[in-house]
DNA sequence: AGAGTTAGTTCCTAAAAGGAACCCATGGAT
DNA sequence: ATCCATGGGTTCCTTTTAGGAACTAACTCT
């Protein structure tokens, strides 16, 4: 699609699709994450064409999520590996695992679990608020305009939806 | 991409992008959370083609994240909402926007926040351990095979990353 | 009767993905 | 020295998918 598609959305949900949001993209960065770091052994295990590795690679180290560094010397070969921003994009992608495992993983449960190393326990990530520490509830939350909000001739729809949503909430506060 | 690619990866990243993995449907689910759940008012907004609108939407109503309900009759006119599947779903895009947030905000700031109407603070979703509570850390987990797992001709790479992760949080745990 | 609203579908063109084959530097075995 | 293997790609061609504008269908409002 063309990228520009998403420039007057003003979103960061559309901003990290405009970087993650391909089919190919999370499951390198799983990979990666994991120590599958050569073009070789990300190719084989995905069964990606060379041609798409090469470039979702190559967007991924431009975005500034991976790096690009040589392992050896004569002859000097590369491998990837997450900077900061793409370790931290482990989040979203345990976001995924959860969902997954909870809602597409059949019969024999789920593929992969988690063991959180200083508790020992196979472990969900579960959300909670970073203010008050409870675990968030899908209903308790409300989207509202941050700094970064720019009002323009497309934004009518949302503002809308953001008010019908306030006084949804303010309903629901006092019965 | 050929669908058929993802069926042998047994890994719920790659199913949850099965469902979700395409550049407009985190958008599509964004807006019907928010409560746009109308064709046009979500066409216009997106500024989507028409046919790849409907098209998204057919197949998460075949994945059950949707589901087409009438607001009006004469004539019978459809919206599309959430299932309890697809607000889960929720979790994953709060991921994406607290990523996008973090570090694809530029100068203004995000655009959008949250609120946690429990406590009224504006908050980010933070990760934390289903078991022990603590807030997770990128270098505390350690991904292991679940029930689900299935070993087969492609799973080489995988299992020889597991145990080099295994082995790296050993030596880091006595050192 | 004619225009407006809403939820689509159809058709055509442009962009992107898939796949197989090829390239290049080097190191090791024969 | 010659041939094969390894690793990280690039090229070329075919098939899929996306974008966009126009069209349809079923009603209501003026």
């Amino acid at each position: 699609m063309a990228r520009s598609s998403y420039d007057h959305l003003n979103c960061s949900i559309a901003r990290t699709m405009a970087v993650i949001g391909d089919a190919w993209t999370p499951l390198i960065l799983r990979d990666i994450a994991v120590g599958i770091t050569r073009f070789d052994a990300l190719q084989r295990d995905l069964g990606i064409s060379r041609k798409v590795l090469s470039e979702r690679l190559a967007t991924l180290v431009d975005h500034g999520v991976l790096a690009r560094e040589p392992y050896q010397e004569k002859p000097t070969r590369y491998d990837y590996h997450p900077t900061e921003k793409g370790a931290d994009l482990a989040f979203v992608l345990l976001a995924m695992q959860s969902w997954g495992n909870r809602w597409e993983a059949g019969e024999d449960g789920p593929p992969m679990l988690v063991r959180h190393e200083p508790c020992g326990a196979l472990i969900e990530a579960v959300p909670s608020c970073s203010s008050c520490g409870e675990r968030l509830a899908v209903g308790d939350l409300t989207p509202v305009p941050g700094p970064g909000f720019k009002d323009g001739p497309d934004t009518a729809e949302v503002r809308a939806a953001l008010e019908r949503l306030a006084a949804t909430r303010l309903a629901a506060a006092s019965p």
